[in-house]
DNA sequence: ATCCAGGCTCCTG
DNA sequence: CAGGAGCATGGA
């Protein structure tokens, strides 16, 4: 039963199948399934879980998709939300030639972004979950992140049944911010990752700290309110601005791939520093998140070679 | 066993 | 203000 269904464009160079790729070789895609060329997962609009499902019809220069909304009757309202949804999700409407122009311009960079032409920034639907998710990948392999988000989502999140087959939801926060510490623990969540967790979905929960809000304000301004919780450092916050609201200069340069995969690709023959990662990047930007994707994907692509390159 | 993994906080000097 | 210790937990 498809309640929604409709077709949009998007902005070219894009490639539909390089996001299935990673999300399908990617660890951390706990929500989100790759059913043969379809993008699934459970999405809440107005507090009604469905299930969205995403697949290409177009090319990579003339790209066009199909969104389709199961799992419930959708109104007009909702089947708008799923394509503003969509759109922001895989950044449907960059202007990308600008980005590869950029990119060009680096001799390392050029040819690795050209390499994966049509990659475009993947976002976390709902800024909540890409910040739970942030704190959760803090410090610990990407793994082992993802047994913990799934464990989280399994006992708060409930589920969409679709064809009887369940997707899951991501815990709303009220939800989380009701869950005791010990519970959490028992989900394997060091006491650190606990406090944090609790605390943002209480901070959302509570209104303390406002998305809407959050997403109008300048890159530098979001930066300063989000590190000023508990538990938010740069990184995080920089992952949550990039993966979360879509803000495509966002760099998270600590982050440890980017550290190791710049100091590789630019033979300094060890671990860039922060600094020296921070320093590359000025020449990406406008566009230094999108940078961060394409070194984190090749990462990917390193570490599974059975992915045909 | 030892080192590492998509950091953060808090405490030194 | 910069640098580093300490933290927490499972995986390779």
């Amino acid at each position: 039963m498809v309640s929604f269904t409709t077709e949009i464009t998007a902005t070219s160079p894009f490639d539909f199948d390089l996001a299935l790729r990673y999300l399908h070789t990617s660890p951390s895609a706990v929500i989100e399934r790759v059913e043969g060329r379809c993008y699934q997962r459970g999405i809440r609009l107005d507090g009604q879980p469905f299930l969205l499902q995403v697949s290409s019809l177009g090319s990579v220069n003339a790209p066009r998709l199909r969104v389709d909304l199961l799992g419930g009757d959708a109104t007009p309202a909702q089947g708008a939300a799923a394509v503003e949804l969509v759109r922001r999700l895989f950044d449907l409407d960059a202007p990308a030639e600008e980005f590869y122009r950029i990119a060009a311009a680096d001799p390392v960079f050029g040819p690795v972004a050209a390499r994966w032409r049509g990659l475009r920034l993947l976002l976390i639907p709902d800024p909540f979950e890409a910040l739970v998710w942030a704190i959760i990948g803090q410090q610990i392999n990407v793994r082992f992140a993802a047994k913990l988000k799934a464990a989280l989502v399994a006992e708060y999140g409930g589920h969409v049944t679709v064809d009887g087959r369940r997707y899951p939801l991501f815990p709303e926060p009220a939800v989380l911010a009701a869950a005791s510490a010990e519970r959490l623990r028992a989900l394997q969540f060091s006491r650190q990752k606990t406090a944090y967790t609790l605390g943002v979905a209480e901070a959302v929960a509570t209104g303390t700290l406002d998305f809407t809000v959050l997403g109008t304000l300048p890159p530098d301004a979001a930066l300063r309110e989000l590190t000023a919780i508990k538990g938010i450092g740069r990184w995080t916050a920089e992952y949550v601005l990039l993966r979360g609201f879509g803000y495509r200069d966002a760099f998270p340069a600590g982050d440890g791939g980017l550290r190791r995969v710049v100091g590789h690709w630019y033979g300094l023959g060890r671990l860039a520093t922060e600094e020296e990662v921070r320093q590359r990047g000025e020449a990406w930007a406008p566009w230094r998140g999108y940078a961060a994707i394409h070194w984190w994907f090749v990462l990917q692509q390193r570490l599974h070679p059975r992915s045909s390159d």
